[in-house]
DNA sequence: AACCAGGACGTGA
DNA sequence: TCACGTCATGGT
């Protein structure tokens, strides 16, 4: 079996077990049609137009998050994107007139302040000169405090630009996918992120779908510490889970 | 009470 | 290039 069959498969696993996931979560998306009854606020599964190219709100808020949610759980981003909501400060002028002490306070529960005050206040300059135009993936990658992760969640999800998205959860889940024969340099973003983009042909929708599953199969059964328990890609995997946890760090002590 | 969370940058070899 | 230290808060 192909590694471009595999990677399809897994999504079709994926997608049959998790349902549609409503990446990116926008607080003021307001779902049209009959959302799902017990589906969170901000996500809008099986619309993939959000958020349309002119709602810059939308956009920015989006950008603002994959920066707070660097190396951070995304309930505190949640929280942080809530404060600056209710104290309007998501706008793009706005937002470069706030003192830095008021920002830096206001992202804090998110972790590493004083960088991500930064990051914003670089991403911000930037993003008030696009009027509307999509970035090029290379000048994100030039401002300070964005890498190849948050510049691809950016391109992906505010502005539906068909690139797939790796981070720290993919990584895991198809080192243990691809345990006995990897591919080569499975740790290697690009490499990596090209595996995906050879098995589809420039789909947002499948991208977008892709990692939100991924973030979501890394929270519930491949953990750090793996639970193999009902794994739903347990067939599609060459992890040996049977003897995972306990032999795992047995040269510590 | 360590460990983890939807990374990126700066440094030295 | 690349491994490693640093950045910070809150939940488990």
């Amino acid at each position: 079996m192909t590694y471009t069959a595999r990677i399809q498969k897994i999504y079709e696993t994926l997608y049959d077990s998790y349902g549609p996931q409503g990446w990116w979560p926008l607080t003021r998306s307001q779902q049209k049609n009959h959302a799902h009854p017990l589906q969170k606020r901000g996500y809008h599964p099986l619309d993939y137009s959000l958020p349309i190219p002119t709602d810059h709100h939308g956009q920015l808020e989006i950008c603002i998050g994959a920066i707070l949610t660097q190396n951070t759980s995304w309930t505190q981003v949640e929280k942080v994107l809530h404060r600056l909501t209710e104290l309007q400060m998501l706008h793009g002028e706005l937002l470069l007139l706030t003192e830095t002490d008021i920002l830096k306070e206001a992202i804090k529960p998110s972790g590493y302040f004083n960088q991500k005050a930064k990051k914003i206040n670089a991403f911000t300059l930037f993003f008030n000169t696009l009027n509307g135009r999509i970035p090029a993936r290379q000048e994100l990658l030039d401002i300070w405090g964005i890498g190849p992760e948050t510049a691809d969640s950016m391109l992906l999800y505010a502005f539906h630009v068909p690139v797939f998205v790796v981070d720290a959860y993919t990584r895991r889940i198809f080192s243990r996918i691809f345990y006995a024969a990897p591919p080569h340099h499975l740790q290697d973003y690009h490499h990596l992120q090209h595996l995906f983009h050879s098995s589809y042909d420039s789909n947002h929708v499948v991208f977008k779908e892709y990692h939100a599953l991924i973030v979501q199969h890394a929270k519930t059964h491949c953990k750090k510490q793996p639970a193999c328990r009902a794994c739903p890609l347990a067939s599609h995997c060459e992890y040996p889970s049977h003897h995972a946890s306990p032999m795992e760090n047995r040269d510590e002590r």
